[in-house]
DNA sequence: CTGAAAGCGCTAACAG
DNA sequence: CTGTTAGCGCTTTCAG
């Protein structure tokens, strides 16, 4: 292995000179650098990392907590880790992957064992139990995801509740008066995850002052568990002319289930979904969406991590920041059908059990 | 910080005895090792990376290099990762998580400086730009994926070729003479990613083998590039009646599609997918189909990394490992209908929409 | 603008 | 079974 005094010796230079090339911590004549840097060239030489952590107590490396279950959102995830990455190495730094099947002790021991400078938890709940690690002088810290107290932590995330309440404000503005609400799995909110719970904070407060009735109903993925929802809301209200689906695995499922039952969309339902932009454009109606900017979140959580490690001092780079959601309007929404009167084709529909489903009247 | 010196004081030992307490390399007296495990615990201690790197020059970090663009299998990608995460930690081990943006620099830069140890590689191509740094005497390395040329390279993968025989073989033998294959986008063959090829030889050799005729067709992700698709392929083969699938973003649009222009599935056409067990299992129909065993190739690929960095010297760390497919028979597939004849009920189906293409006269 | 030298915290001979 | 000690390769004072 080439070492940084093997470099000095071939430059003809001290091993400090060597050093602040590299940093470029302190003035360094032009002949005298450009010697240095021709020897690193021709050597090869790398630093060695373990070396650098230990002389400087820096080891240029960020944790990111990726949750282990995967049950939701999993190319958000994906998409944030890599986006983490990306900008990570543009500020000179490397990312180690956790997963949260370790928790709490993860952080401290990367951590405290001067593995990781710092952290990007995702995933984050209300009340996460790796909080108190890090309020306690904990090390640097960023969370995607915005717990129930967030004090005097660094967090960054979309503003669910924004998002919810955009939702409901589309659906409205076209004319809807009773909204269903698809929401993510029941375990999603049993554990509190924060963002399932702001946004139909979000969509209630909204619905509320619009005067919109609002139905939500947790709903595990895949299409029997849809169905059974869906066969649900509709006995309950079937007034129901607008979806909001926050569950990526529900979509399609919905989608399907709405054309056996003969139900159009949007002519006869609408349907607004909160997820990744890929998928609502892909789906077989393209939706009208808020997305989920996953690429946006994962390069502020390292901007805002590495800002304050820059410049622990600096206020500015601590607090909560929640970017402003927006929705795409594609083919899934619109105005209400006119209110169905009782002989009506509609009250007709099939009550989806045949699986092809005889077709829908075209609207 | 504590140190490991201020450990040994505090139990008064020498700092080479916490040390060996700590690695177990060599014989430690009870009374003692007890008297250092309570100093360590009670003050907290944990050994510093970086100088542990640096002395032993094993930084127990191993790097995972993730494929950037997401266009395909991305809930498989983020299971490979976690799994190889958590095998890793099971080993004592670290993760470091890169893209593949970087390329074959960031593998030099990773273990050039001591910071990885070995590197396991996820999307290998055919031709794939990094192998010649593993193979140049470079770091111990374990590719998830078969390259054109795996000589003196540590690969794990799924035997995707078994696979597309599997899913061929599972179809013929239920009577099926003629099958489509939607893979995946173009440009995943077009940069020749070994997996889509070779499930295709697979599928192509037992076809031929089975006397079965196959189509294949490469498609884009998303409801109406599968539309184009599946028109296409009825227009030139009005007789399938069976479609492997190879694209996960392909499977609900096909469904749906097959759905609309009155084809039941699986009464009318059979469908097999390659997919992960999830997805086939949640989509609109649970389908038939081969699973992508993530977690198992990810912990395959960690312990045969292991088992090479433990053991440099063994030959059977080295060398490829192809998992042997299984298909799970689901509610997708079942015999071909019986040859249409003029009149019948299916090919009075209504031609719905001009999205799916007129339909084509029965087989 | 450059050099010399003192560690950073740990491992692993070497010595007993 | 345990202690002593010489580095590992780099950063960063302190001198000049």
């Amino acid at each position: 292995m080439v070492t940084l005094a093997e470099v000095a010796r071939h430059a003809g230079v001290s091993a400090s000179t060597v050093s602040y090339v590299l940093s470029g911590k302190r003035p360094i004549s032009d002949p005298t650098r450009r010697r240095v840097r021709a020897s690193i060239e021709r050597l090869g030489y790398q630093p060695h990392a373990g070396a650098r952590a230990l002389a400087s107590s820096r080891s240029r490396i960020i944790a990111l907590m990726v949750p282990l279950r995967t049950d939701m959102y999993v190319p958000v995830m994906l998409e944030i880790a890599v986006a983490v990455a990306t900008a990570a190495r543009a500020h000179g730094y490397d990312v180690l992957l956790l997963t949260g099947e370790e928790g709490p002790s993860a952080l401290r021991r990367v951590t405290g064992s001067g593995l990781a400078e710092a952290v990007i938890l995702m995933d984050v709940q209300l009340d996460d139990e790796r909080l108190p690690v890090l309020r306690a002088a904990g090390p640097p810290a960023v969370l995607v995801g915005l717990p129930a107290d967030p004090a005097g932590l660094n967090c960054v995330d979309l503003d669910f509740t924004a998002a919810g309440a955009l939702c409901v404000e589309h659906l409205a503005g076209l004319g809807h008066r009773e909204i269903a609400v698809i929401g993510e799995a029941p375990g999603v909110y049993a554990r509190h995850t924060g963002f399932a719970e702001r946004t139909l904070r979000g969509l209630r407060d909204r619905a509320a002052e619009s005067g919109v009735r609002l139905l939500h109903r947790p709903c595990e993925g895949g299409h029997d568990a849809v169905a059974g929802v869906l066969a649900r809301i509709f006995d309950e209200r079937p007034g129901v002319s607008a979806f909001v689906v926050q569950n990526e695995t529900a979509i399609e499922p919905l989608l399907s289930l709405l054309r056996r039952t003969g139900r159009a969309v949007p002519e006869d339902v609408s349907v607004v979904a909160v997820c990744a932009d890929q998928i609502a454009a892909q789906a077989s109606v393209p939706l009208t969406s808020v997305a989920i900017p996953a690429q946006e979140l994962g390069r502020r959580a390292v901007d805002r991590l590495v800002a304050g490690l820059t410049r622990p001092d600096a206020e500015d780079t601590a607090g909560v920041e929640l970017l402003t959601p927006a929705l795409t309007v594609r083919d899934s929404s619109g105005p209400p059908p006119p209110p169905a009167r009782p002989g009506s084709p509609r009250s007709a529909a099939p009550p989806h059990g045949a699986r092809a489903g005889s077709r829908p009247p075209g609207s």
